[in-house]
RNA sequence: GGGCCCAUAGCUCAGCUUGGAUAGAGCGACAGCCUUCUAUAUUGAAAAAGAAGAUAGCUGAAGGUCGCGGGUUCAAAUCCCGCUGGGCCCGCCA
């Protein structure tokens, strides 16, 4: 059952179709689609569509929207039809319209999922994917919250959603670490046991480039390393499994953890190989001319494609090179060869053959942490039919490598291949380095703290709430600032990191839209209403309220279009919006002054309103609050 | 040489895919809603005025060559072309 509003629009559409028809007029889906809109003037929905039409068979645009509105019948929730400045504008029959939207709320609508237009196929959302060689800062903060609230929207919207980290486990920079956590002694540092274990292997990672740069015989040693933790038996294999690999995911799932941020599987980079993904890959681009072995050049020896062959977007085009290595002369793949393959397995284009074991038996979220290794089983992660990956935008060349390489493999195009591209967090005057150790005092674990220690500080003005309660809240509303503030922006703009500005509580904030779902909560608990039975009815929908049920309307909308195009800013704007409507009303409205069944038409408003701002909110990953 | 992204109010940003009615928010600054204080004139109170304060809320008003120049169109912040400024990228690194 759709919502009225849909149902409305959908009623139009059809109403247009047939003038279309009788006016001899040539018309898209597109055409009669994308004209009818809430109004931003006249009446409650809005179209444009005799401009379209009137184009089309050459008269003006004001006549065809007079004449389409005298032969038009009223749809069922419609009240008059007008045309104005060549506008078709319909209005609506408030109390109607609102009652049979707030009843959709309230009893059918948005309870799972805001649409169904994933129809159940798969997703995998690839998002944080940090090296496992320090802690998270500020950058990597908002690369899991968008991937996090991205996988919150795909499900709502019907798809079925494996959140998935990639970790780095081989190459240089773990190798670095690896190195550093074995020569302690050379670089001055000692354990300490009660800070964060990727605290401490951040900062050894830090110190270890600096030594290099001093003592250029270091860089030799970690060469060798790196050759030695690949190999199953040695010391360094074993240190970095044991020691470093698993201890850091373990502070980096408390850090995770903390942020109320759950994935579903992890996939070691070493995995790509152990399972022979990386030989697959390679033997079906290289059966399907993608791929081959350079015999004479520069290039002699490796295994790489010509992008000039493959780029179906322009972004291929005018390279400086067009030859792409994969696999090196010695015979190892680089990282865009893992990734081919990877992607490949994500989309089933490589048989599902990699192995899980049970990392977190049950996260906070009630759901296992599996992660890729030998000794496991298989659970059929693979083989989705989209992918999405979330990653800086300086990794877009390649990304773009992958994603041609993909659609060369799969002609199909059935599978689909997205590539989330954010723009990079600053600070202020320098950028975020983890090997030169900018983000000390930048990490997400730091955010966190301040953040919560800035709302308790605002929270501990209140009386009548124990010290846990305040805690939690303080917890709660940080969380919301700091999510609200990286999530609010949209992915493509650079954000220059400041701490009042990801810790404000004002104005456009997540704590301002929980602090409005608070009031709205405080006033149905006073009502003693806690259900409705029967939906109340009302004689004269005032304005403000009016509004606000326009906008709730708009929700399934909303979360498609924040879906469709990978923008949770969207759903970061239609928050404040609702928020902002709601106060409106509030202001306005002296619900529970209100008598009979008018009090309770206005609180089943209430109720409506808070289920979907609650949703909207946990899309974000923002926890409604009771009490603030 | 080429590719991608950004440029909208003093600041931070929505809006741009799908062209549509008066380009929207927040912050800041301004005026209020709330609190307190202030007169050696006979006393008290109120109003008004002034000062200070608070402020997760509200109201009002102010603030714009939508980077620049062309083009398409009945209609351009939005689409196309060309510029300017800024960022990122084009490795047998990851």
């Amino acid at each position: 059952m759709d919502a009225p509003y849909l149902i409305l629009k959908k009623e139009i559409f059809s109403l247009f179709e047939s003038e279309a028809k009788r006016l001899g007029c040539q018309y898209t889906v597109e055409d009669i689609e994308n004209s009818i809109s809430q109004s931003k003037g006249i009446g409650d929905i809005s179209s444009s569509i005799a401009f379209r039409f009137a184009k089309k068979i050459g008269r003006r645009s004001e006549d065809v929207a007079a004449e389409i509105v005298a032969h038009i019948k009223a749809p069922e929730l419609v009240k008059s039809i007008t045309a104005d400045n060549g506008f078709v504008n319909f209005h609506l029959k408030r109390e109607r319209f609102s009652s049979e939207t707030i009843e959709y709320v309230l009893k059918r609508g948005y309870e799972d999922s805001a649409s169904s237009v994933g129809g159940r196929s798969r997703v995998v959302v690839e998002y944080v994917s940090v090296n496992p060689v320090h802690p998270w800062h500020v950058g990597h903060l908002r690369n899991a919250l968008i991937g996090d609230s991205l996988s919150n929207i795909y499900q709502a919207c019907g798809y079925e959603v494996v959140r998935e980290n990639y970790l780095d486990d081989l190459g240089l920079q773990a190798a670095e670490a690896l190195w550093g956590l074995m020569n302690l002694k050379r670089l001055g540092v000692s354990i300490d046991p009660t800070k964060k274990f990727d605290h401490m292997l951040g900062e050894i990672y830090v110190k270890t480039n600096k030594s290099i740069e001093t003592d250029s015989g270091i860089m030799e040693e970690i060469r060798k390393t790196n050759r030695l933790m690949e190999n199953d038996e040695t010391a360094e294999r074993k240190t970095l499994e044991g020691s470093m690999i698993f201890e850091y995911l373990k502070a980096e799932r408390e850090t995770a953890s903390s942020f109320g941020i759950y994935q579903d599987i992890i996939v070691r980079e070493s995995d790509i190989i152990h399972f022979k993904l990386f030989d697959k890959a390679i033997e079906q681009l290289k059966a399907k001319g993608i791929a081959k072995l350079y015999t004479e050049g520069k290039y002699s020896g490796c295994i790489a494609m010509d992008l000039g062959s493959i780029g179906s977007a322009g972004t291929l085009t005018g390279l400086k090179e067009t030859v792409k290595v994969l696999v090196r002369s010695d015979g190892t793949p680089n990282y865009a060869a893992k990734d081919i393959a990877y992607h490949m397995w994500k989309l089933g284009i490589i048989k599902d053959d990699v192995l899980f074991s049970t990392l977190v038996p049950k996260q906070k979220n009630g759901k296992p942490l599996y992660i890729s290794g030998k000794g496991g089983k298989e659970m059929g992660f693979g083989g989705a039919d989209v992918a999405i990956s979330v990653i800086d935008s300086q990794q877009n060349f390649e990304q773009q490598v992958v994603k041609g390489a993909i659609e060369a493999l799969h002609e199909g195009k059935t599978k689909e291949i997205k590539h989330l591209a954010y723009e990079v967090v600053e600070l202020e005057g320098s950028k975020l380095s983890g090997r030169k150790g900018t983000w000390i005092g930048y990490t997400a674990d730091d955010l966190l703290n301040e953040a919560k220690s800035r709302a308790l500080k605002l929270i501990s003005q209140h009386e009548g709430l124990g010290e846990d309660e305040k805690e939690q809240i303080a917890k709660a509303v940080g969380i919301a600032a700091i999510k609200f503030t990286f999530l609010k922006i949209s992915p493509e703009k650079k954000i220059i990191f400041s701490w009042d500005a990801a810790l404000t509580f004002d104005g456009d904030s997540g704590p301002y839209c929980q602090y409005t779902y608070a009031r709205a909560s405080r006033v149905i608990e006073k009502s003693g209403i806690r259900a409705f039975d029967r939906l109340p009815m009302i004689n004269a929908v005032p304005e403000e309220a009016f509004g606000l049920i326009k906008l709730l309307a708009l929700y399934g909308e909303i979360v498609e279009k924040a879906c469709r195009e990978c923008r949770p800013n969207i759903i970061a704007d239609y928050l404040i919006d609702l928020s902002t409507s709601f106060s409106t009303f509030y202001e306005n409205v002296q619900i529970l002054k209100k008598e009979g069944s008018e009090r309770d038409w206005f609180l089943s408003l209430v109720f409506a309103f808070r289920k979907v701002l609650g949703r909207s909110l946990a899309l974000l990953g923002i926890d409604s609050i009771e009490k603030m």
